[in-house]
DNA sequence: AATGTGTACTATATATTGTAATACACTTAA
DNA sequence: TTAAGTGTATTACAATATATAGTACACATT
């Protein structure tokens, strides 16, 4: 498992824990079904607080990415609802449109911009049939 | 001047002063050399603290927004500096993988999200030429 | 019974965020 | 010159978010 924490970074730690899991899932590195590693575990190889990791995971549960079982650990979700929250799609699309502007500010064109986006695209569609 | 504060967003009220600036400046409803309100104003405005304001133009004028002069006011800046940041585009390339990621776990297709970086586009360069 | 799970709880420390009040330096206009 | 309007700096305080530390509990597996 790959996992890894930037200190420099400004964002909170169990923010990064749960962007890695919901990018591992998305790319199809981590499989439904799959295991994820214990908070004990998980916590102990980035070297930070089990409370930390646990706060991530019960987020992360909340989105549906996984599922804990008592006793047992936490696994990837068997599939992603497609029920759409309008109250998700707002923010997206604020979040969008204030990413947009602020790379305008830092000189990026659209045209990178939408590349980049397929590249993403890309990312998360191709290796999900893989194995 | 159309300055708004939503209490319920979890955004600090000084990162809303900074993105409503850039958004109306991005979409040409504020000019270059345009004079924007005074600290004390705006804080009356807003209902929210003249040091919360103040913090916002700094931030704004480090950024290369407007520019700030002792005694006068603060103003639009003439133009955008065409460098590019490396870092500040890593920092877009990041945000736009986990708000893909995010939107996907949404439930919105490329389709969507792509129409929606277009509309964004079309409003900060239609009105640009405006007036 | 022992171990490995997730979870709950309290306590503590630090950084961020926002307000409050005051004062200062500068510009403009009366 | 005086008064009012600018941004700024400073100190203090409170509330919240973040992260750690330690302990304990409930459940599942072996």
């Amino acid at each position: 498992m790959y996992f890894h924490i930037d200190p420099k970074k400004n964002t909170p730690l169990y923010e990064q824990v749960i962007q890695q899991v919901k990018e591992m899932c998305a790319k199809g590195i981590l499989k439904p079904n799959e295991k994820l590693p214990s908070v004990r575990e998980l916590s102990s190889q980035m070297v930070i607080n089990p409370n930390t990791v646990s706060k991530a995971y019960q987020e992360l549960e909340r989105q549906g990415v996984i599922i804990t079982i008592r006793g047992r650990g936490t696994f990837i979700s068997e599939e992603l609802s497609q029920s759409v929250d309008p109250r998700q799609v707002e923010k997206v699309k604020q979040s969008l449109k204030q990413l947009i502007i602020d790379s305008h500010y830092a000189g990026i064109s659209k045209e990178e911009f939408s590349e980049w986006m397929d590249e993403v695209y890309d990312e998360i569609r191709g290796d999900k049939n893989e194995n």
